[in-house]
DNA sequence: TAGTGGTCTAGACCACCAG
DNA sequence: TGGTGGTCTAGACCACTAA
């Protein structure tokens, strides 16, 4: 064994749960991440090579190897053929995930709160009635919203939602992010496409938002499609710079 | 077999070759997203299920599932237990690449070509050092590029590298981008973490960019690094927002 | 009930890399 | 030369969905 080999420790990965619905490779990749990100396994430490640690855990190499890539996807580990298996260096960060913005600020310890500005049905745009895949002049939901993270507005959101998810209520929108909304109601967002750019403040941003007159505004896109493929929203938001950002980790094919 | 169940040509997948270097599940994975892309096979058309297509080209399932989940990764295609593959609705984009801007813009069918402001051999800044990996006063190369696509300036490039790769000359990087320059060089990124924001011009940007003083500017802060987990490069990009932007597909889990 | 994708096994051969 | 990850096979059982 190599000196800078990490032997974690069995207890970790010792009850694994063989009956249960969580898969055993979800179980492996859960609680590797955690001792990554914990620092138990610091980074540049060597794993195991894949079959012997499917030995000690009883596995299959194929369940081991899902395990593993799972963190590679995340940008957690690093594999190189004929070396091993290695944490990465550097600190790592959270992914741009599939959740609105409400889970994100959330999940950050921090106390979003929404502020309905705007709720109606109207006739959609011509321009939003192309992304989301619906007959130019049919009834669609607008909303606007204004959300805060600790009594501090952070975004301006605009949303577009087909015409047959247009009661969802005026209470339910300050209490919760859209995309839990939209869930509890059985429609659960799979593939999403986001395009993130910049412009100057125009209209009643600059109020909404407390941000200078003309100030630079951080903005994204997005239409989100359900398993169906069928468009379920078309956003439209806008961030104060100094507030938000948007990380990402990418991982070379 | 359902009305609306897909039937790609046969010719497709015929001459899948078992001897060259590229793996069968990329062969089938590449000819399928092309088949997708260009309409052959239309949005919401259905799959066969992985067992058949694994029969009609003579590979095992796994070999199949992989290629399929390639494309599920894409945002090209969804899966549903129990109902089957199909492609999604809505028009395919582009994903975010761990390309450099260059390699982007040239991808995009345009003309790009590059402005050394600066090039030169200086002391790490503090917060550099620190994203950097290397010790505080070390010698690192500071660049600084204009970007243009058809004579129009898209994109300011502050990059700073580990003084071992300081001998990148100027010529090299009037003519190519800075990640094809490593990649020659043996030196491969595989891993990135960038975050996307936006602020204010400032400094001599708006000449450069010629954009207002003041202006919006797009801005995207990058620390790369290779296989071994070594930082290879941090960078300090904005860009002109009605020129660039950045487009993402996200899957959910 | 029949068909689908989700998971898992126990092997195999190969390409690549270090010593 | 020995060890690593990369790929591939040929099965198996299960959970979920639609008819």
């Amino acid at each position: 064994m190599a000196a800078d080999e990490a032997v974690w420790p069995d207890e970790l990965f010792a009850d694994l749960d063989r009956t249960g619905p969580v898969p055993l490779y979800f179980q492996v990749s859960s609680r590797l991440e955690q001792a990554i990100r914990s620092g138990d396994i610091p980074p540049g430490a060597r794993l195991e090579n894949e079959i012997a640690i499917g030995h000690r855990l009883g596995l299959s190499r194929p369940t081991v190897r899902r395990a593993i890539q799972e963190l590679v996807d995340k940008g957690l580990l690093v594999r190189r053929r004929g070396i091993g298996t290695q944490v990465v260096q550097g600190q790592v960060t959270r992914q741009v995930e599939l959740t609105s913005l409400y889970e994100d600020l959330k999940s950050a310890h921090h106390d979003p709160a929404t502020r309905v500005l705007t709720r109606e049905v109207r006739a959609v745009p011509a321009d939003v009635a192309e992304r989301l895949g619906v007959a130019a002049g049919d009834d669609v939901l607008y909303l606007r919203r204004q959300r805060s993270t600790d009594g501090v507005p952070v975004a301006l959101l605009e949303n577009w939602l087909p015409g047959d998810l247009a009661d969802i209520s005026l209470e339910q929108l300050e209490q919760q992010g859209l995309y839990q909304i939209l869930r509890s109601r059985g429609v659960t967002i799979r593939v999403a496409k986001q395009r993130i750019g910049a412009r100057r403040e125009h209209g009643d941003e600059a109020e909404l938002l407390d941000v200078d007159r003309g100030g630079p505004l951080l903005t994204m896109e997005r239409v989100a499609y359900d398993a169906s493929g069928r468009a379920i929203e078309f956003g439209r938001h806008c961030y104060r710079p100094d507030m938000y950002s948007f990380e990402t980790t990418l991982v070379a094919k």
